[in-house]
DNA sequence: ATATAATAGTTGCCTATGTTAACTAATCAA
DNA sequence: TTGATTAGTTAACATAGGCAACTATTATAT
């Protein structure tokens, strides 16, 4: 087998494992985000996501997160409407171009992705602690990569 | 930093690597098997992931499936009455216990299979296959201690 | 300069997807 | 035999998210 036929096997087990792995970890951890960010919150899973999203990365327009996230924009123009009518998030519009709208957490906001963090992070720490220092690296590497071709992607358009 | 500080650290590091990748990648890849899947051949997302297992692992009984890809018994029952109307699973009771139900995927299923896999895998290998053989070792290691960690919680009912 | 195209965001409408609760049927345990 | 479990289904409901169509603003082309 030379190079390529080795790339273009490893690259079908890969898909394999993405099938085997993947649906299943989300239905997993959106379950569990639902469960707790609703219940006690009052927010869907999809907003905490928008939330998260603009409190770690600054103000961010409905285009950008749209594009990083692989959600529509109405999708997500629902979200951030939501959340503004819930004081979570503040809309400011751009002076020069005027059809664009910069969304950034608002103190409220701010203050209640802490007490979801708090909560949540167990959630996520049970899941992944049990791991070895050297799975975990694997797995952070691994987030990385695709990380990376996701941002590709997305900037591509494709 | 002692380790047990270093590796609660990692932890974290790795939380927020989650965040970032899983949520987008589970979107845009959905987003391309739904147009793929459902354009062209009719059936859902959903479908055709309970399909691809009932496919990949022989047998399989409602609650398998609703187990391993952490969906509802009531939301795989539904999929999967779809699927025997579309006459691309069979059902068969177990003779011992008549509870259970096993589903095979019919003829006609394992040939739409075949279709999908071949339309379907053209992206994921777009996606995957600009990685390195490095990268892509990575990515099915971390597949794999995911996929485990997942089977625990499975069996763990947690 | 003005008509046309493109872009940011929103809204209406529709389907997909999944959940909980309640139910049937079969089996197990006391 | 009676009560508790388990497999599967059905019903009612929530909501997520997509496409198409619309407004407002900016860019481009003639």
């Amino acid at each position: 087998m030379n190079a390529q036929e080795t790339h273009s096997q490893d690259v079908q087990t890969v898909i394999g494992g993405f099938w085997k792995t993947i649906p299943p970890l989300w239905h997993y951890t959106r379950a569990a985000i639902h469960r707790t960010v609703s219940e006690d919150f009052g927010i869907t899973a999809t907003h905490y996501h928008v939330l998260r999203r603009i409190k770690e990365s600054g103000p961010k327009t409905v285009s950008e997160l749209s594009e990083c996230m692989f959600i529509s924009r109405p999708g997500i123009s629902r979200a951030v409407d939501d959340l503004a009518n819930e004081g979570l998030i503040e809309r400011e519009r751009d002076a020069k171009d005027r059809r664009v709208v910069y969304l950034t957490a608002s103190p409220a906001g701010e203050a209640l992705m802490e007490k979801i963090y708090a909560k949540n992070n167990l959630f996520m720490q049970n899941f992944f602690s049990s791991l070895s220092e050297t799975q975990l690296a694997t797995v952070r590497e691994a987030f990385e990569i695709m990380q990376n071709r996701l941002d590709q992607c997305s900037s591509a358009g494709s």
